[in-house]
DNA sequence: TCATACCGGGG
DNA sequence: GTGTACGGTATGA
């Protein structure tokens, strides 16, 4: 038995050190075809592998197996071995039955990429232009390939068979290790598949085998009339690479995109180039017809892109890949619980020769979550956000909370490990010149530690998906971090803050008007010491003012003057634009503490309104229409709704079910469309809008944003009706906005 | 009004 | 032989 040091390195890495793996598949037969990069060309192993599963019992199993008993009190403690998949049982309960490479994997300590660089992977990319988007009835006119080396090429041909043949031949003349695009699982791979079987082409695109594979993923497409059962495509000796992923998993940790398309993902981490030709997707047929060079710019643009997504973004897959016994494509779009984390744990007890856990349902106890405090509502001047990095695997670490059954420790190990190594890659990286690949690289392995560390509170949470699921553990957990909170919360409190919302792990607060800087940093410094050495509290932010309106809605001032809101009760992609207009503005005005211009911002829109000074536009808001037209007409009669009523007054009478369209309604009581796309419309303005209504709505739902920040008689006399300005015009000056404390407000979230 | 189910993307 | 989260929106009772 190796010392406890090599023990948990190989938890997290494996043991066996073969360089170079960029592909694995193993069929049921025990022959494992392995892909390596060997001094950057590609070698073709195959080995002969023994396919296994574990079992509860022997019972019932033929004398033709060969067996292994395991030790510790795990149920799943034998493992049976025969010359061929099938001829063990397949997964359920009492077994565990991995995918034919897995268990290849698990049992020899292989992983992928060992000693190589990102930028050493051979990476295709791939692009298909289509007439639209069912591929029953569209087809691909155009696919954009470029190569490892940034060769771009377009393939075209009337014939889309043709094409198609093309597209395979290219595939194979490059041979890529690994093949991506943006939303590759979603669209071009299940179109491709489509259209080849409709022309009867064979679609050949992985290294051995003549069509693609499937595979059960909950995150892929429905195949068929069965629309429960989704799967996504393989192509043996590639790796099918989706960017869509890579940017999941980005956001997930940064949550700072406004979306997850190919062209506003680039443009935002700045990889779009300033000419970058855009086409809208429904007209790119159109445009191939009249202009064909526009479109090969612009899927030019589209590999370019992903290209640098999976350049910048891709690198935290790879690094996964370098640790847990999957292929690559898997950990690429696997949940880190079920899909990293759990792989790592049962290859750990079976190097221990340790019987493993039999999932179980959990014994009926329920989650509880995290803490969620409003203190107080109102307009506060000088705050400050504080919170504590990484606070769930901090508490874990802290007070060694694992899963009862991991009896060796591994998932804490992992962890502690995790974050060790995850500190040192941060290190490496700051050291390394920007832009060079190592620091690519740092940065990446870190981004995949972060990614498997704070997945470890989740994993014991996620009662009978995960082997070791643990809820009692879980609920220690956040136990310990309401705790935490709590202490956090009465600490600073007792250094003369004013507390305003605290959620899970952090808190906002606003300091005396004395206070510096540095008085900010003294008091989160104190605290901060007060807590367990593992949790870290930090000062996150800073701001002039903050609206709380409600727990999670609330509106920040930034030193810099920029405004955020937060929260459903500020942002809605629904609201009108005069309504989003009028809100940005009286905050503004609120936060200057001139409430007299909260009034002054009020009356110029019911004023704006009333004179139907506003174009329509600014009234309107999208909708999505969900009812075919027959299922409304069914239903008209009993229940008119404005957003059908006015297709059908535009002279709509036939939509998609799923269309978003700007509607307002009309001082006639029905309503009008706006068509979005057609700048010109603004000009035959009619502006026939029910202002009335609107400032019904501006009251209703937007002025009422103010009920907390200011005393119940300034609310009413701010938004009262401006036929009485006269009577409250004096006392609009005085008028200051307020905060209340909130009472009773404390809550544990549910989650599950 | 509130709870819950579903979506995110691609042409 | 699969399973994130999160915040928003659309839906049903």
């Amino acid at each position: 038995m190796s010392d406890p040091q090599t023990r948990g390195d190989e938890w997290l890495w494996g043991w066996d050190p073969t360089p170079g793996i960029v592909s694995v598949w193993a069929e049921g037969d025990g022959i494992v075809h392995v892909w390596r990069r060997v001094d950057g060309a590609l070698v073709h192993e195959t080995a002969r592998f023994r396919p296994w599963v574990l079992a509860r019992s022997l019972a019932g199993l033929d004398a033709r197996f060969t067996t292994r008993e395991l030790a510790g009190p795990g149920e799943l403690r034998f493992v049976v071995r025969a010359d061929h998949l099938r001829a063990l049982p397949a997964s359920r309960d009492d077994v565990l039955a991995l995918p034919a490479e897995e268990q290849y994997l698990v049992a020899s300590g292989r992983t992928y990429f060992r000693g190589m660089r990102w930028g050493d992977v051979r990476r295709m990319q791939i692009d298909l232009e289509t007439t639209g988007l069912d591929p029953q009835r569209d087809r691909i006119f155009l696919v954009a390939v470029r190569d490892p080396d940034g060769a771009v090429e377009m393939l075209e041909d009337a014939d889309e068979a043709q094409l198609i043949r093309a597209l395979v031949e290219r595939v194979r003349a490059i041979d890529p290790d690994v093949i991506e695009n943006h939303n590759l699982h979603g669209f071009d791979l299940p179109f491709l598949d489509r259209r080849a079987q409709l022309l009867g082409v064979p679609l050949a695109l992985g290294r051995i085998g003549h069509g693609l594979r499937q595979r059960a993923a909950r995150r892929g497409v429905a195949i068929g009339a069965d629309a429960t059962r989704r799967v996504r495509f393989v192509a043996p000796g590639r790796e099918l690479i989706d960017t869509l992923d890579a940017v999941l998993r980005y956001d997930f940790a940064t949550r700072d995109l406004a979306g997850h398309g190919l062209k506003g993902v680039a443009k935002h981490l700045g990889l779009a180039g300033a000419d970058r030709e855009h086409i809208r997707g429904d007209q790119i047929h159109d445009v191939y017809g009249r202009d064909p060079e526009r479109v090969r710019r612009y899927a030019r643009a589209d590999v370019e892109e992903v290209a640098a997504v999976s350049r910048m973004l891709g690198g935290a897959a790879f690094a996964l890949a370098q640790m847990a016994p999957r292929r690559y494509e898997r950990l690429a779009d696997a949940g880190p619980a079920t899909g990293v984390i759990d792989p790592l744990l049962v290859r750990a007890y079976l190097r221990a020769n340790e019987a493993l856990p039999a999932s179980t349902a959990g014994d009926g106890t329920q989650h509880t979550g995290a803490a969620l405090h409003l203190f107080a509502a109102g307009v506060a001047r000088r705050v400050v956000k504080a919170d504590v990095a990484s606070l769930y695997p901090s508490l874990m670490r802290e007070y060694r909370i694992g899963p009862t059954r991991d009896r060796h420790g591994v998932l804490l190990s992992l962890v502690d490990r995790l974050v060790d190594q995850r500190l040192a890659a941060k290190a490496a990286a700051k050291l390394a010149p920007a832009g060079s690949a190592e620091r690519h690289a740092h940065e990446a392995m870190s981004a995949a530690m972060k990614l498997v560390v704070n997945s470890a509170y989740g994993y014991l949470g996620a009662g009978g998906l995960t082997r070791f699921s643990d809820v009692h553990a879980a609920n220690e957990v956040t136990r310990r971090g309401r705790e935490t909170l709590e202490l956090m919360c009465r600490e600073l409190a007792a250094r003369g803050v004013t507390l305003l919302e605290a959620d899970t792990d952090g808190v906002y607060f606003a300091v005396p008007e004395s206070w510096t800087v540095d008085d900010e940093r003294r008091v989160v410094a104190e605290v901060a010491a007060l807590l367990p050495p593992r949790v870290h509290l930090e000062l996150e932010g800073r701001y002039a003012a903050m609206l709380s309106h409600e727990p999670k809605n609330y509106a920040l001032l930034g030193y810099d003057g920029a405004l955020t809101l937060r929260g459903v009760a500020f942002r809605s992609s629904r609201s009108e634009p005069f309504a989003d207009r009028f809100l940005r503005a009286a905050i503004e005005r609120l936060f200057a503490g001139d409430v007299a211009g909260v009034r002054g911002v009020f009356l110029a829109t019911v004023a704006a309104l009333r004179h139907h000074e506003l174009p329509a536009r600014d009234v309107s808001s999208r909708v999505r229409l969900s009812k075919a037209p027959s299922e409304y007409l069914a239903t008209r009669e009993s229940r008119r709704e404005l957003p059908y009523e006015a297709m059908l007054a535009s002279g709509r009478t036939t939509w998609a079910v799923g269309e978003r369209v700007r509607v307002y309604r009309t001082a006639r009581g029905t309503g009008r469309v706006i068509d979005e796309l057609d700048d010109e419309a603004l000009d035959d303005d009619a502006r026939d809008y029910d202002a009335d209504h609107y400032v019904r709505v501006l009251r209703d739902q937007y002025a009422s944003r103010f009920s907390r920040a200011l005393a119940p008689d300034d609310f009413a006399a701010v938004f009262a009706d401006p036929d009485q300005l006269s009577l409250f015009a004096p006392s609009l000056a005085a008028m200051r906005p307020v905060l209340t404390r909130v009472f009773e407000s404390t809550t544990a979230t549910d989650d599950d």
